[in-house]
DNA sequence: AAAAAAATGAGGAAAATCACCCAATTTTTG
DNA sequence: CAAAAATTGGGTGATTTTCCTCATTTTTTT
């Protein structure tokens, strides 16, 4: 009896159970990987870290309910050594500083093919990072463009609301906070994304990937 | 020497090559399926159109260049006899109503299984229409909900210039018709569209693809 | 040609936004 | 712990939006 070699544990987050079907035949396919779980959001994702830890998630960005920024930040403060191999998509460039913060192992875009997809993972795997090259070049282009915009907790919120309609008013009913400050943190994401009125910042946001439409 | 059946041809258009790949891998698994061709945005399909003519499409909505929309009006008008299954996916309900008019065969949600898909693959194949349950509900509440909102060549303008950030006065310049005009006309779309403000008003103009970003 | 719809423009007033100014407290980070 | 960032909230005032009202002209439809 040959001691088999221990497969290498995946573990996919996204939302389309379609992607993850076919994900898991790429993966399977090459022997030497095994999809150990899966989960359609973050917060079945963070539920299914208790029983099963992997060597390496595949995760996606945007997700409805708990997308991946939030759900790798809390996973990683429970799981320093998790390794999060995000699979980002055309979009999701607003994501990319705060998912480097958080101590994701690298990007891969989804519309690589299965090989790069492998070496990503045996790279990871070894402890390294792994950084796609086109999205490397985009980071580089970009940032040279437009100067990175980090929002806050409190303005990502507020931002959120102002998409929904919410006068100032209502923004701060529901936050409970003074409307003053409802109109603080919107100056301060006007002055940030450099938009000149309300209109072009919520356009901003949905451009940019920073809220989502339902 | 036995004749061989025909297999389904089918042509995916998705702009992510990893999920492709996946979708390949799960449909050549059944053995009548063949995948003769893929594009990663609706110009691309509809330059390989030229070339092969398949049985059935499977069409993403949004991708970045061409969209789905678009990209199936145009292949509709060439082959009217085209069957476009749609790979429809959260965010997507504003464009329902547009893909049916334009005469896609089905909608199929993107977390569906594999064997919903194979089915839906079928059932379009035999010319009937597939729409996924989950998303038919959805579109008989949205139906009853907001009843088709008709707007004139003039509110759809300012609407477009309101979307881009232009205020009151830009527009009633760019327009060149008095600032008290332009308010005339967003009034009629802020009650027409039912929105509380102008906010609303462009999100819901984004939604509903009545202007489009970029 | 008559009727309906669309486009035009305005007065006046209330409400909301936006642009400046300022500073205290709390939280996060180095 | 100290520094930095975030959150909080206020004052003032200009500008813009929004909500009513109304009326004239142009275009489209029947």
């Amino acid at each position: 009896m040959t001691t088999p070699n221990k497969k290498t544990q995946i573990f996919i987050v996204d939302d389309h159970k379609l992607f993850r079907d076919g994900l898991k035949f790429i993966l399977q396919e090459s022997g030497d990987i095994e999809v150990v779980g899966e989960a359609s959001d973050g917060k079945e994702f963070l539920d299914l870290l208790n029983y099963i830890v992997p060597d390496i998630v595949l995760m996606d960005i945007s997700m409805p309910g708990m997308n991946g920024v939030e759900a790798s930040k809390i996973a990683l403060e429970r799981y320093p050594h998790l390794k999060i191999l995000v699979l980002s998509m055309f979009g999701d460039d607003a994501y990319y500083n705060s998912m480097i913060d958080i101590g994701v192992k690298g990007f891969i875009l989804k519309d690589c093919d299965a090989n790069e997809l492998k070496d990503a993972i045996k790279t990871v795997l070894n402890g390294k990072s792994y950084f796609s090259q086109e999205l490397l070049l985009k980071l580089i282009r970009d940032k040279n463009a437009t100067p990175a915009i980090k929002l806050s907790r409190r303005e990502r919120e507020v931002l959120e609301y102002i998409c929904r309609g919410y006068s100032t008013m209502q923004i701060s009913e529901a936050l409970h906070i003074s409307h003053r400050t409802v109109e603080r943190h919107r100056a301060s994401l006007l002055e940030k994304t450099n938009s000149s009125n309300s209109i072009s910042l919520a356009i901003y946001a949905i451009k940019n990937n920073l809220v989502h439409l339902e």
